[in-house]
DNA sequence: GCTTGACCTGGAGTTGCTCCAGCTTGTTAC
DNA sequence: GTAACAAGCTGGAGCAACTCCAGGTCAAGC
């Protein structure tokens, strides 16, 4: 798959999968003869879960930390399992304000709309 | 009240204040005697509200024009209580967006976290 | 053989803060 | 009375995470 296509199928910007590698986000992206990116479905995949990391708010130093530790077994290196594990906890948490956030201001925003409409609705 | 406690109870950063400021996105700002920027409830109000829009993903721009809007009556610019609303309405469709996100990330982690924890489980 | 299109790189620009140096101004401690 | 401290001020640099752009390569189609 090329980056067209792997940017259209993860959610991420071309620009954002080369800036991702450049930053070490990315596990080694294969080149074609051309010097193209060529990305398998595996690649892609990994793709679509930076994009929900990010888009929830991760920070990119996690997601750093995290592909690297993807990579590392257990074995390898002690405690890699545990800090991964330790890294989608902490997002996890990121997550739950997130939800709260967007509920007080869906709250403000239901008052507000309540009470501008009303401004309209009377003036049209 | 001073620019701690209204950072406090507002929820931003002194700096950020500051910045909002220099932004244009307060409405005037008074300040006392030394120089010093002084805060009133309706002043603070309007801190907390910008606080949970910004923490949802409201862009600048759109603060801004919001908050001159707020300090414009129908009368003088026509339009501008629907405006007002617009914006309001956009921000509610971003909000859903962001729960949508949210949701997608919670289901992926809620994965994750049991795969990597009967590994790490498996381990210790 | 020339144009088109998909991709490449390196680097500048943008948004939205965040931090810092250097200064002023009251207040408290000696 | 003056030294030290705390709280605030300004202007500007730095940073995260993109986003855009200029200038170049290379294969394919006409």
């Amino acid at each position: 798959m090329n980056i067209t296509d792997a940017a259209t199928t993860s959610g991420l910007s071309i620009d954002t999968i080369r800036f991702y590698e450049k930053a070490g986000m990315l596990p080694p992206v294969r080149r074609d003869a051309r010097g193209w990116r060529r990305f398998d479905a595996g690649a892609v995949e990994w793709l679509r879960n930076l994009e929900r990391l990010r888009a929830t708010g991760m920070p990119m130093v996690d997601m750093r930390r995290f592909a690297v530790l993807v990579h590392t077994t257990d074995a390898a290196a002690p405690g890699a399992a545990a800090e991964r594990l330790a890294i989608l906890h902490t997002h996890a948490e990121r997550l739950a304000t997130r939800r709260r956030e967007v509920d007080a201001c869906q709250v403000f925003l239901d008052h507000k709309i309540s009470v501008y409409g009303k401004i309209t609705g009377g003036l049209t």
